[in-house]
DNA sequence: TAAGAATCCATGATATCCCATAAATATCCA
DNA sequence: TGGATATTTATGGGATATCATGGATTCTTA
């Protein structure tokens, strides 16, 4: 199993400390570096949480832009500039850095939602509007899954 | 054998354990996830079933989305974030989450019905609604099954 | 030496595992 | 073919391990 699935609602306590769901554990298990990377989203306020080995990746598809282009640069310093490494704890837990649970307006609880190869938290009352807002798109744009390569 | 094929009913204990009907196991016995992927349907008030193979299928076919466009992440959000991977205990049994028996109104019995590639669960009584009414729609409207992908 | 981090430990809830039973099905053998 | 014996299944219950969570203790380092 590598992939993320579903979505847990966990609390963060006094200290910013919040368990990473044990099946979210369980897919970045085969990692050297044990622990997420997490970065704002620029769309949505919620954070974006990927596996360190990704963010290799990640490097590969931006340089799928122009090399020097605006878009890139601003794609680069967003993600790269901005991304923290957190380290689970010996109970899989991660510390929550104040600017991130700032920018999701992160409470009592935080939502940890499977995305696939990735995962976003979230607020669980703006994930719930957020859901909703996400199937409704899916529905009115009639948004469909490519076959193979080549989707927008 | 890999289709889920005709109707099994069984009882949801008081734990939530329910046993997947053997015949369903045996199409999932070559997939290294022994388990299924549960979501709630949006059609219908039931679940859908999936091997988990499908869902690493859709996140492939998801890469194909720039990571982190609109249509993407709407996709990611109500195909993964709304789903659920079980793993089947020693005994071949799920645990259905609380989420789970409530949408599909699940009492003491529920329904597998196998559906080809995919199955659903139903509250028994519910789905003998349902299937009077999929008889009368395929019967009234002459549906027919395409010869290959892309039908009418 | 005080503030913040990291590590460790305790606990209740819940899931996981293991075994027992009973019914249904399959298998075997004279 | 008949009938006795195994297997497989679905189901229930209890023991055990895991997980999320809170608090305490130790370690850094400013």
């Amino acid at each position: 199993m590598t992939l993320f699935l579903s979505t847990f609602i966990n609390k963060v306590d006094r200290k910013g400390r919040v368990s990473v769901p044990a099946s979210f554990r369980a897919a970045l298990a085969d990692q050297t570096f044990q622990g997420v990377v997490l970065f704002r989203s620029h769309g949505h306020a919620c954070i974006e949480g990927f596996p360190q080995s990704f963010m290799a990746e990640l490097s590969d598809r931006l340089d799928n832009f122009d090399l020097f282009s605006a878009d890139q640069d601003d794609l680069a310093t967003s993600i790269f500039g901005e991304s923290v490494q957190l380290p689970f704890d010996g109970d899989g837990r991660i510390i929550l850095p104040a600017n991130i649970i700032e920018y999701a307006d992160l409470g009592e609880q935080c939502a940890f939602v499977g995305m696939g190869r990735k995962f976003q938290i979230w607020n669980p009352s703006a994930f719930e509007a957020r859901k909703s807002e996400a199937r409704e798109n899916v529905k009115s744009r009639g948004v469909t899954i490519p076959k193979t390569a080549g989707g927008a």
